[in-house]
DNA sequence: CTGAAAGCGCTAACAC
DNA sequence: GTGTTAGCGCTTTCAG
């Protein structure tokens, strides 16, 4: 039972119920290295259960030096692609009992810098960092910069992209889902690909490019015949396909760097009456579970995103010295998108 | 320039660099009611940023007994809805420089008591609770006093919902979206209508529902003549649409309570045979960013979600004395899946 | 094994 | 205006 009070229970009033000190109290509630006898520990217990208190986190940050919180750095979390690997994120934390400090960056990487600082300055226990790495090596070493201080501060680091820096890493297998991808369309009986790609300083979107790039090749048949550049987003994946229509060249499959481009550029293709499967084959990568409704279903490369972001939560807990990679594979999962070509 | 030393710097040492006394350095950087003359000012500043000082929000926390930081409870992150809310919440957060921490409760509402009760034990600033609201008296009035303590204790909190609690609202008007949307269907020509609702004591959706009935009523024309109930998901209303198609009523038009759930049915009708629009028409609520490129592309009842999380989070800002309540409409958005009836 | 007391980094009276 | 100092709630030596 909560006491109705307006000032809010604090530990020492707990102590002074059980009738044991301040330090017994706070041994007794969190475990320490000191171990407070049966007797005691009961009697504490209840009066703590009793007065409904509740510890203060941020007063054990300041006397701990470290909080009982993690951040979670995301490029867009209205983006399915992210809100799912949040999901993950929210479920271990919960597990663990941790507090999970979200921040949305809207693609900007000084944002995502500026919040790394900021999260330092909070004392969070560690961080993940979600999100696309970019090719760009000013940008990388400010950043690398700044999770040499954070982890020296005594934070953990916890990357869902490329391993491209020295921290932890829950790695997509994106350039070999790519090439996955390739052999599986090239199987059904495609020949003259489009690939919508997003600008090539964003990692995912390149790996996945050369990685089906690399699976024609290998298949010994197809080829990329156009390509676009545009944006990672829904917008993008349509102007990348307009662009490509308006090429006039002919392709009978467009592959997008991930789904909701692939979304897009459907609804591009409707735009100039030109019927996704039927007139032209369309296939995207993660496979995101709010668009497996799609009519025709999207042929797709799956990624476990939720999976992912338990792992990096996981890793996150998990204290080790050294920099470890866990690799998430995808699977090519074959829809109506892409019909088998006879 | 950001010193690499291990120890972070406080501002204890940024006062001995600057050639003051703690407190004028905690006015200088924070502006405080008492003010600090220019001279010192700028020296303060300056070792700040030369030091590269980062206050500790942690113990700003302890200190003023009140942490810059608000909660954001929802059901469920990863789905779109949610998603979509989280990001206007998390832009206006970003604008105030107040971080945002996140639990999704997965539909448990002892979970979002408990997570509430959490948040007060941080001295949150204020806490969103985003989400239908339950027809349940008993966990109403738990709730309401959960969010009395939360109050007591000096924070604010403030409902996307339903407005039958004593708190600040932000309510989406269900009820007319629903009546607006039968409205419009009985003027394209439908007339034998099936609903797909949530259980009953989820308000969001009994709203809808009830909404739409009168509008059915005041159009003088068009009846429900068959509903079914399932989970508020995807998976729900493919559920429930295929215990529609099993009664063999025959309906022309399916209004599903969200989209998610109109998502599900439209697959559902498709495992049958059944096309949507063609068929039998479709219609949803919300007008989720992520689904807008269905094809048939589905009519649906449009809230402005970012804008919804941005309004709560300004009103959990705005200090008022009183609960107020922020009406936000519905706009009837039709689209493919409803086509005329002739 | 338990208690007393010194911090953790910062704010806010209270003095000068 | 600026400095001194007493907390904020909790953890953790250090004695006993």
């Amino acid at each position: 039972m909560s006491v109705s009070t307006g000032r809010p229970v604090t530990l020492q009033d707990v102590a002074d119920a059980a009738g044991v000190s301040l330090a017994t109290a706070s041994r007794a509630i969190n475990g320490s290295a000191r171990r407070v006898k049966e007797p005691l520990r009961q009697q504490v217990l209840e009066a703590a259960e009793r007065l409904g208190y509740q510890p203060n986190l941020q007063a054990q940050a300041v006397a701990r030096g470290r909080a009982s919180m993690i951040g979670l750095l995301l490029h867009d979390i209205a983006d399915p692609y992210f809100a799912e690997i949040a999901a993950g994120v929210s479920q271990e934390a919960e597990r663990h009992g941790l507090l999970v400090t979200l921040a949305s960056t809207q693609r900007s990487y000084e944002r995502e810098i500026a919040h790394l600082a900021g999260l330092r300055a909070q004392r969070a226990q560690g961080v993940i960092l979600a999100g696309s790495r970019l090719d760009d090596a000013g940008l990388n070493a400010r950043l690398a910069s700044e999770i040499e201080l954070f982890r020296r501060s005594g934070g953990r680091v916890t990357l869902v992209s490329q391993d491209v820096l020295e921290a932890d890493t829950v790695r997509l297998e994106n350039r070999e889902g790519g090439l996955a991808l390739a052999r599986a369309l090239v199987d059904l009986g495609y020949r003259r690909f489009a690939f919508l790609a997003a600008p090539q300083e964003l990692l995912t979107s390149t790996e996945r490019l050369e990685g089906f790039h690399e699976g024609l090749e290998t298949a010994g048949a197809g080829a990329l015949v156009a390509s676009a550049v545009a944006e990672f987003t829904r917008d993008g994946g349509f102007e990348a396909m307009t662009e490509i229509l308006a090429g006039g060249e002919h392709v009978d499959c467009v592959v997008a760097a991930n789904d909701v481009m692939a979304v897009g550029a459907m609804s591009a293709m409707r735009a100039r009456g030109v019927r996704p499967a039927e007139d032209l084959a369309v296939a995207g990568f993660d496979d995101i579970a709010t668009l497996r409704d799609l009519s025709p279903a999207l042929t797709t490369v799956r990624f476990p995103l939720v999976e992912v972001g338990r792992r990096a939560m996981a890793m996150l807990l998990d204290e080790v010295e050294t920099a470890r990679v866990h690799r998430v594979p995808g699977e090519v999962v074959v829809r109506e998108s892409t019909p088998p070509k006879d």
